[in-house]
DNA sequence: CATACATGAATTTTT
DNA sequence: TTCATGTATG
């Protein structure tokens, strides 16, 4: 969807394509160049599995995004028809931990109808165990912890491994937040990967079932997988003891397009994939389907650079194609109009583009995206597109899920599902206001936590009274009845039509609305808001119909639930579809928030020394490992394009408040452009310009002369 | 408690 | 330059 364009390849597989298709029998991986049909390659061999008998829901493909997941089945029922496409086992790591736990979890002592914190119910927790309000220190937690969760390790492992007395602090912290954690009966995304993980572990039963389960498993983006995503996908095929009925699997990757690193995942899984599988199949697919022979070459050239796991090369029968062209600015300003003029010219059929068959193809906005290292750059381009009023879209904004609303109504619904949900309660308990403050929570806190029960649990304690005054029970009471009122009717209500009346009659007696446009200065602000408040009702509202068929959270199949059975799996949900929003627009997006997107025509601004490679204000270090990772990512922004590609960079770039010389990236000349092309010369470059000058007050003279012309006769 | 001003720091992101 | 957090004041 966020797609503008497929590239086409041949009705048949190619023969590298086909060797992957066909090994059926054991563990295989797949080294999927850019562009070289891997989606492809995955959906063939998921419909081969089917073909050689095994049922739907013996398959899985695991992705690791919502969006891919949903492309995923996509492509799989337009391969295999809708019928066995909803049953195939199409799903993300976090999704299958949490349908694992919702079945099993009990065996490890969690609750089936345990939370699932998103990273500022985490954020909140952490504040709290660290008994310190400053919001910085507990993002550097909160990264540190789910760091080390990444790696496998617990609190005890974390305290040992501390290189430093922050990381000992953090490590201590961490001690804390689990136990916070199952007193509340929550997990946080990281434990949706290892607490699946230790369950197969440590309960045979469990394991048995979940290693019988499946006939095939998938992984896709393999590179990305960190270190407890390895060990799960090892402990559900069964791991190397070389059971006979061992579940073969196939991994498909590319270790050129590893830009994760910085968040856990780890290259290791790939090297070692053949040495813990010495049957590994290993199969590399070359045939690049996307980009022209300029653009690879580039890609090769750049990539080259970094030693090599697999060695494998582009090639395609796509053409030369137009040469890659280097863009030097004079500042940020001045990059993103050369960039705008660019545009304009390309949708002119301005420049020389020649197409596979010689026809000119009319571009769209949509053909052409610009992307940039870190988010802030997208600013001026923003600007100056508006500016030439060009449609456009930056990746990667906040999403639905984020917004203010919608976490309100999450939290109640949360609440609702796991009353012992306490930074649920606490939100919602609040929002919005009931004459319930600061004070009567500290008190209600004060209460629960000795008797180690939850906030709503404490609600309702007889000997309450003791620690609060009548009004403040009274409130509480009143909230607290609501909430199982609201459970109650949840839990019985199925179908969209009901489930849409009791969610709109919800609202209004908590005065939602009115809380809405109390609290926001400008109306239009606040109108906004409870139009998405709408559209997040009419969304629960479909699924409680059936009419939308959601893997997420443990329900594979599409039948009617009720509201409360939808709520269960709000917190993982899919960011809704972006909406019906203008579909023919240029895209403004991160390098990384690039990678499985492809385009037409690309511009790579800001290739700066700094930028990209990254290099931050601190004295740290550039490690190798951080080269070539930071390489990686240019190659997989160099591997965007299909027909054109464009580079620039800033002769002056500011860095803090003043302006600093621009160094060209490193990785402009590893492009080797040279060789295939010729960069404009900054002499001709001055030259153009005094020329377009020179015409430019020509042509006003001109105009004046003729203005006075007419004026006088 | 809310607003105003000063000070300081500045990647990449999914679930 | 901008954003966010911290402090001082009404």
């Amino acid at each position: 969807m966020n797609a503008p364009s497929v590239s086409s390849q041949a009705p048949s597989l190619n023969p590298a394509q086909l060797e992957a298709v066909h090994h059926l029998s054991g563990p295989c991986l797949v080294l999927a160049g850019a562009g070289s049909g891997k989606t492809r390659v995955i959906t063939h061999k998921i419909a081969k599995l089917l073909q050689h008998g095994l049922a739907p829901k013996q398959i899985a493909a695991i992705t690791f995004t919502n969006k891919a997941s949903a492309e995923m089945r996509e492509r799989a029922k337009a391969l295999v028809g809708p019928r066995a496409a909803k049953d195939l086992v199409v799903s993300t790591f976090h999704s299958l931990g949490v349908r694992m736990l919702r079945a099993d979890g009990e065996r490890i002592g969690l609750k089936a109808n345990f939370s699932i914190l998103d990273s500022d119910d985490v954020l909140g927790v952490l504040r709290d165990c660290g008994g310190n309000t400053d919001n910085a220190l507990a993002r550097r937690w909160q990264w540190a912890i789910s760091l080390w969760k990444n790696q496998g390790l617990d609190a005890v492992a974390a305290e040992a491994a501390a290189a430093n007395d922050d990381e000992r602090v953090a490590a201590r912290v961490m001690l804390r937040y689990q136990e916070r954690l199952s007193a509340y009966q929550a997990v946080d995304f990281d434990d949706l990967i290892g607490l699946p993980l230790a369950m197969l572990r440590r309960d045979d039963e469990a394991r048995a079932k979940w290693q019988g389960m499946f006939g095939h498993v998938l992984v896709d983006e393999y590179q990305d997988t960190n270190a407890v995503q390895y060990e799960l996908l090892k402990a559900l095929v069964g791991s190397q003891g070389a059971t006979p009925g061992r579940t073969p699997f196939t991994a498909v990757g590319d270790d050129d397009q590893s830009i994760y690193g910085w968040r856990g995942a780890t290259i290791d899984n790939l090297k070692r994939l053949p040495l813990e599988f010495p049957s590994l199949k290993v199969i590399a697919l070359e045939q690049n389907y996307r980009s022209t022979a300029h653009i690879l070459r580039a890609a090769n050239a750049v990539i080259a650079k970094n030693p090599k796991l697999f060695e494998k090369k582009l090639w395609s029968e796509l053409g030369e194609g137009e040469q890659v062209k280097v863009i030097e600015c004079d500042g940020e300003e001045h990059e993103a109009e050369r960039v705008v003029a660019r545009i304009q010219a390309l949708r002119g059929g301005q420049l020389a583009v020649h197409s596979v068959n010689g026809a000119v193809l009319p571009v769209k906005f949509s053909d052409i995206a610009v992307l940039y290292r870190a988010n802030h750059q997208a600013k001026v381009f923003e600007q100056k597109l508006r500016a030439a009023q060009i449609p456009y879209k930056v990746s990667g904004g906040t999403s639905y899920f984020d917004r203010a609303e919608i976490k309100d109504l999450c939290a109640w619904l949360r609440l609702i599902v796991n009353n012992d949900d306490d930074p649920a309660f606490l939100r919602a308990v609040t929002t919005p206001k009931r004459g319930i403050g600061h004070q009567t929570l500290a008190s209600l806190g004060e209460f629960a936590s000795p008797r180690k029960t939850s906030l709503f649990e404490a609600l309702f304690a007889p000997t309450l009274g003791a620690a609060l005054k009548g009004k403040a029970i009274d409130a509480l009471h009143e909230f607290g009845r609501f909430v199982n009122d609201f459970e109650h009717r949840a839990r019985h209500t199925t179908g969209s039509e009901d489930a849409k009346a009791l969610l709109l009659g919800w609202l209004k007696d908590i005065g939602y609305e009115q809380h809405l446009f109390d609290n926001e200065d400008s109306e239009k602000l606040a109108t906004a808001r409870w139009s998405n408040v709408l559209d997040f009702v009419d969304w629960i509202a479909k699924r409680c119909g059936g009419e939308i068929s959601q893997e997420v959270g443990g329900t594979f199949e599409s039948e009617r639930q009720s509201v409360f059975d939808v709520a269960q799996t709000i917190s993982i949900i899919i960011s809704i579809a972006e909406r019906g929003e203008d579909t023919d627009v240029v895209t403004l997006s991160t390098l990384h928030a690039a990678k499985g997107l492809e385009w037409p025509h690309v511009v790579l601004v800001g290739v700066n020394e700094g930028l990209i490679p990254f290099k931050g204000g601190g004295e740290e270090e550039m490690t190798t490992e951080r080269l070539e990772e930071e390489r990686r990512l240019m190659y997989v922004g160099i591997t965007r394009a299909q027909r054109t590609l464009a580079v620039s960079w800033l002769r002056r770039r500011k860095r803090g408040r003043e302006m600093v010389a621009g160094i060209p990236s490193r990785f402009i000349a590893e492009m080797k452009l040279d060789e295939v092309t010729v960069k404009e010369d900054p002499r001709e470059r001055l030259k153009r310009i005094r020329a377009e000058l020179a015409a430019k007050v020509q042509a006003s003279e001109a105009a004046q002369a003729a203005a006075g012309a007419t004026g006088a006769g």
